[in-house]
DNA sequence: ACAAAAGTGTTGCTACTACACCCATGA
DNA sequence: TCATGGGTGTAGTAGCAACACTTTTGT
């Protein structure tokens, strides 16, 4: 490799989902340094030649900084305009990543005193060009839960069909028909009846169903 | 930016498709230097300062290397996996580039002596992963063409629609019914009758037509 | 008895598939 | 007149959207 040849930085940007208490949220955290010390930012970082995949230097960041681990990854795309960071020249990596509500404790370590989540249409400024790659993941996300199982990495193992409607609903920041969504999911024939019930308040209980496969893949030919 | 953080050498490559003669093809290089000399492998080359976005790497390394220029490019993945190539470490951004066949004579430039175009169902073994690369490419290339109006990009200025059909065949490598296609593609409203029709053969002429909109969209809501 | 969420079917519309014949031309 | 590719319509099916009432429970 001659040596007139640049060389850059990388990073890799992970935007987590989650969907708690029926409302779509995104894991954020607080810059401690400049540039824009003390604004919000996608977590994510330096790729390092011990990461022998991008995969693994999403993780790694992630776990770093808000401590968040063993979580859905889904490699989306290269951010690399001049100018995107005031340091220097920086190609960014964005992720799609989701993790179910039950999983989001937030064990503060050493980089994450002020890591957060945060509703997707309440959102603060952003860091960097964060925004653009923060509604493109958002994008990604809807096209996702239309046409993988990717909805099991946003529920519990097992979970009503109403829970998992909300999810949809979440993520796609609309009503849907009830009828209709239960039609639609129950001919994909992805879920396993349990079973059992689930009691919540003074109403008829709701059966409890679980993915057969939670593996992912595509839903059409 | 502190001196522990490494960098690492970034290259975009472009998968450039056409359909010739009714056949899909994509435009190869053959290398003239090490590692894998005298292999075929996708046109690209490495990000330089100078280039203030991907995108105009992936334009200048692909004019430089073929002298194709003025193509439509979509910016796909990232590959980085560690020993992906014997060099060094190296971040890949592929592209997806689609040009008409009209256009695809290919002007020798200092670094294009070998530049080819090659059916995609035969082709030469591929340095480095880029095997890997242009297939995701291909699939790219498919779902576009199904979702957006990217097709006038692999057509000339006016043609008629059993071109444009054997475009759609080509990409996806199967026959399609005559009359379910010319229905689908009306009922998109895209095009516009030329009033002027092709003779060619001993036979009926075919009509012309042209796209309203030479500007890529998407098709759904 | 009532409040609250669970659960369930039908109808109309749209979009896709499969399929066969006539038309305009040059030789 | 024949060979060639251009051009057209219909019937069946599958999937989506709109829509309201009964069931089961706790209080």
């Amino acid at each position: 490799m001659e040596e007139i040849i640049e060389k850059f930085y990388i990073t890799t940007d992970a935007v987590v989902f989650t969907v708690d208490k029926d409302v779509l949220k995104v894991l954020l955290i607080k810059r401690k340094n400049p540039p824009f010390k003390g604004m919000f930012a996608i977590p994510g970082g330096f790729l390092q030649n011990k990461d022998k995949t991008l995969d693994e230097c999403a993780y790694r960041e992630l776990y770093e900084e808000t401590g968040v681990k063993d979580i859905f990854l889904k490699k989306l795309i290269a951010f690399g305009d001049k100018g995107r960071d005031p340091r220097g020249r920086v190609i960014t990596v964005s992720y799609l990543a989701l993790i179910s509500s039950e999983d989001i404790e937030l064990k503060p370590t050493t980089d994450a005193s002020d890591a957060g989540w945060f509703p997707v249409i309440r959102l603060p400024k952003l860091a960097f060009d964060h925004k653009d790659i923060l509604r493109h993941a958002l994008d990604k996300l809807k096209s996702e839960l239309d046409t993988t199982n990717i909805a099991f990495q946003l529920l519990p193992e097992i979970f009503t069909l109403t829970e998992m409607q909300k999810v949809y609903e979440a993520a796609h920041q609309k009503m849907l028909d009830k009828r209709n969504f239960r039609k639609k999911i129950k001919s994909l024939g992805l879920l396993k009846d349990m079973h059992q019930t689930k009691m919540e308040g003074a109403h008829r209980p709701a059966k409890l169903y679980s993915f057969k496969n939670k593996i992912y893949c595509s839903l059409r030919a």
